[in-house]
RNA sequence: GCGGGGGUGUCGGAGUGGUCAAACGAGCAGGACUUAAGAUCCUGUAGCUUAGUGCUUGCGCAGGUUCGAAUCCUGUCCCCCGCACCA
């Protein structure tokens, strides 16, 4: 039989979206806030992978919504960004032709994928609706100090022609560009104050109950907290707090290594080494961030002497490229002895190495033949002062707190977590709500003029078209009305996607970013799914900006979202990241017009669990698609009747299985058990056995659900019906038992048959107490041939070889004539 | 270097102390139906043995704990992913 699965698709489509029947309202009922990631459209559209990641939304949705909760399902478009400003020059329309055509699509798209969003919130980052409130949050930021401009060594991606965030660099690489080295610039940038929240960021990584191990310890480890001692060095009369993680090895420093990007560095340089030293940094600059990675340690001697507060010793400051400028206070005391990246720099600059800690076992510097390095383990200090002797673990502590009572240092912790780099030099994005005025200085756009729309009428070219449009530029200072310039950086588009899960709560809002009442029943998200890649970006954004929002006092909770699931990635058939440039990208289109998009929907989630990377394939979607059309063809002859007995236990004890299944995202091992149902389903059989059959397949087939539902008379949507309740009671081990034991028999007469040939009449003898477990009828049924079961005690039975001798518990026996 | 995850049949993958290792799917082989193909259905798919219900091998490798281990512990090898000169 052949099925019209696009008509029916259609048909249930429409409906749902006439009816309205996904949106919802705040209510008494509980709710449930399901989350996908929301997509960057883009001209390309939609292929399965994309699908692969709503589809697990979506299931998971209806199955909640059949639960009793009010669901709330959103889709929007992170449509703010620099791929469709990019794509717009390319093809020579705007980007905001382009990226509404690309959201067109990708609504289209989903739309018959039969996800069932509440398309009435439908949020879109491009309209001056949303990114007001970007503005306002970013006013916000610098009415609290949080958001400022400083002019720092930032991430230079010359393919994008902008800076990037320190964590939109991967590998010394533009996360857009993988082909394409990043430079450092030394320019004046707005930054998010993160690191204000990067504690709070940290420490709460443990709340964050339902997330997987590895998103959080790609966190923990982004953020970077570690504990230390803040030492003050005496440079030219000046204090210069150094942080170190090792305060034992304080008496063997020997030199110290200054950042070559520190700001106050010049301050430092002596007359006689200032030539030797701007041509080391001239050096440096022109080299990349990721050839600098590959580089050896180098540097050049500052003329600068540090007093090391423990002994007053005189200590050489050298500059060096492999300090970090913002991380501590972007100098570093060096104690090659026991710091392997000292070592390397006094073996190359023939700096002296003193040893302050005396390994345990053995004096690694004395072996003979020995390459040397560093020694980093435990030991006792040695050249110490009076802390020789002390274990070094001791005297981490010892000397941090001989250092803080003499005021020389105090116990100190630091981050590797920077501040987000937020500004942009192009167009399609949040216009930055600042004027700088020559009398004022910066001064915020007020409130009321917010939104600072995107002028529409730009010039691409060279650099930022903003720069270019003069209405855009050129205004008067809020402050005193004199000629004033605007910012003409926009924001980064993850600013965009820091507080969506927000606005939808209340999407049309005109007066306020959202109500406070409608986010308190709405948030938190109770289920949030996305990839992994935006472990350190994304995911750490939404944080803060949560945390941020809180401390501005409209919301009364710390963590946007507690529980997070990571779907896999789908690849194309030859194991690949799906993409075009591959050839390898499967069209849900293409699928849905040769299997019906519901086949697609079970075969995603059939192969594996949808947390593990899975390969599509074209023969493995036949098995989901002989399984529809088994239910179908099934539906279309099956007569009600009463249910029996062993129907309604298999039943019930599948509807706790996939219950549960369900509730955690194990959506391969529910369908096997939808399977394991469909196998027992006989020929006639009760509308409620049928009908709860179609519930527990509509998440995965909603379509094919409905349409059999109301072939089944039933008139209301299945997709808003209860969810079955499994009775306990109607769960009848025995059954279970019964197949078993038959399936085995059936297993042994079959391989009876096998080594033997010309027989054909089957005798078995069983145990009177086992007559339960061979039922007839069953046996029957199962086995499709003429049985003839007689209990060892019939004194009437056919036991010509005297079979019945061999019978034993739990094993009949069998003969063959 | 640091951190996270994982090694199970021909393949994708279930199973995390026992009562069944390999559910379910895919592939392959044989059979039924059919003029044929497809679809569908049945059977098989580690080895040996056998009128079945038996034995052996087996969950990366090597040990250990246990009456009992794919599952727990120790060591070891390999693979994948993330971060990386963070002092």
């Amino acid at each position: 039989m052949d099925y019209d699965f696009k008509a029916i698709e259609k048909k249930w489509q429409k409906r749902w979206e006439e009816k309205k029947i996904f949106e919802v309202k705040e209510s008494k009922k509980k709710k449930f806030y399901i989350l996908e990631m929301f997509p960057y459209p883009s001209a390309s559209g939609l292929h399965m992978g994309h699908a692969f990641n709503y589809v697990v939304g979506d299931r998971y949705a209806r199955f909640k919504r059949m639960n009793g909760f009010n669901v709330l399902y959103p889709m929007g478009y992170d449509s703010l960004g620099l791929p469709a400003e990019n794509a717009a020059i390319k093809a020579g329309i705007h980007p905001r032709e382009y990226t509404e055509k690309s959201i067109e699509n990708f609504i289209r798209q989903q739309k018959e994928l039969g996800l069932s969003y509440d398309w009435s919130r439908i949020i879109k980052t491009s309209t001056p609706d949303y990114y007001k409130w970007d503005q306002w949050i970013f006013l916000k930021m610098y009415e609290k100090g949080l958001a400022y401009r400083k002019k720092a060594p930032v991430n230079w991606c010359p393919k994008c022609n902008t800076v990037l965030a320190n964590e939109q660099v991967h590998n010394g690489k533009c996360w857009r560009h993988e082909d394409t080295k990043i430079e450092t610039r030394y320019l004046e940038q707005w930054f998010f104050r993160i690191t204000d929240y990067a504690e709070e960021l940290n420490d709460k990584i443990g709340d964050l109950k339902n997330w997987t191990e590895d998103v959080k310890a790609m966190q923990k480890n982004w953020i970077g907290k570690s504990y230390g001692t803040e030492i003050y060095f005496e440079i030219n009369g000046k204090k210069w707090p150094i942080f170190t993680t090792r305060p034992d090895t304080i008496f063997g420093v020997t030199f110290m290594v200054i950042s070559a990007q520190h700001p106050e560095l010049m301050d430092l340089v002596t007359k006689k080494q200032k030539k030797e030293v701007e041509r080391f940094l001239k050096k440096i600059k022109s080299t990349s961030k990721k050839d600098m990675e590959e580089l050896e340690k180098e540097g050049v001697f500052t003329g600068a002497y540090a007093i090391n507060p423990v002994n007053k010793e005189k200590i050489p400051v050298w500059v060096g490229n492999f300090v970090i400028a913002d991380y501590g206070s972007g100098m570093v005391m060096a104690v090659p002895a026991h710091d392997q990246r000292d070592f390397e720099f006094a073996e190359k600059y023939k700096l002296p190495v003193k040893i302050v800690i005396e390994p345990i076992n053995y004096d690694i510097y004395e072996r003979k033949g020995q390459i040397p390095r560093a020694y980093s383990g435990e030991g006792n200090l040695v050249n110490s002062g009076k802390f020789s002797g002390v274990n070094n673990e001791k005297a981490k502590k010892e000397i941090t707190k001989y250092l803080s009572k003499r005021k020389l240092g105090k116990k100190a912790v630091q981050y590797k977590l920077r501040d987000w780099l937020v500004s942009r030099q192009r167009y399609w994005g949040t216009p930055i709500p600042m004027v700088y005025c020559d009398k004022c200085g910066i001064v915020p756009v007020p409130e009321k003029d917010l939104p600072v729309k995107l002028p529409e009428k730009v010039k691409f070219g060279k650099g930022n078209p903003l720069e270019t449009v003069k209405d855009f530029v050129n205004v008067k200072c809020p402050n005193c009305g004199r000629k004033a310039k605007r910012e003409t950086d926009t924001m980064d588009t993850f600013v965009n996607s820091s507080w969506y899960f927000l606005r939808y709560c209340d999407p049309k809002n005109k007066k306020k970013i959202f109500d406070k009442e409608k986010v308190k029943y709405w948030m938190p998200i109770d289920q949030y799914i996305g990839g992994k890649e935006h472990a350190c970006m994304h995911l750490i954004y939404f944080r803060f900006y949560t945390k941020f929002l809180r401390d501005l006092g409209l919301l009364d909770f710390d963590e946007p979202a507690l529980n997070l699931f990571n779907q896999g990635m789908l690849h194309g058939e030859d194991g690949y990241v799906m993409s075009k440039s591959r050839g390898n990208v499967v069209l849900p289109e293409e699928v849905s017009a040769k299997y019906g998009i519901d086949t697609a929907r079970l075969f995603l989630v059939s192969m594996a669990s949808p947390d593990k990377d899975i390969d599509w394939s074209d023969k493995g979607i036949q098995g989901s698609l002989r399984f529809i059309k088994k239910i179908i063809d099934y539906f279309s002859r099956v007569k009600i009747d009463k249910a029996d007995v062993r129907t309604e236990s298999k039943l019930n004890k599948v509807i706790l299985e996939i219950t549960e299944y369900l509730n955690n995202f194990k959506y391969n091992l529910a369908v096997i058990k939808l399977r394991e149902l469909f196998e027992v389903l006989p020929e006639k059989t009760s509308k409620e056995v049928l009908g709860d059959f179609l519930k527990l397949l509509s998440p995965f087939c909603p379509h094919i659900a409905e349409e059999l539902w109301e072939k089944l008379g039933c008139k209301n949507f299945l997709s808003l019906e209860k969810w079955p309740k499994a009775d306990k009671k109607k769960i009848k081990k025995i059954f279970e038992k019964q197949e078993q034991a038959i399936d085995k028999l059936i297993s042994d007469i079959n391989h009876i048959f096998k080594l033997v040939s010309g027989k054909n009449k089957i005798y078995v003898y069983i145990l009177p107490n086992e007559k339960e477990l061979y039922d007839i009828g069953l046996l029957n049924k199962k086995f499709g041939k003429q049985i003839n079961i007689f209990t060892v005690n019939d004194k009437s039975k056919y036991d010509p070889s005297n079979m019945s001798k061999k019978v034993k518990p739990g094993r009949p026996a069998i003969y063959l004539e």
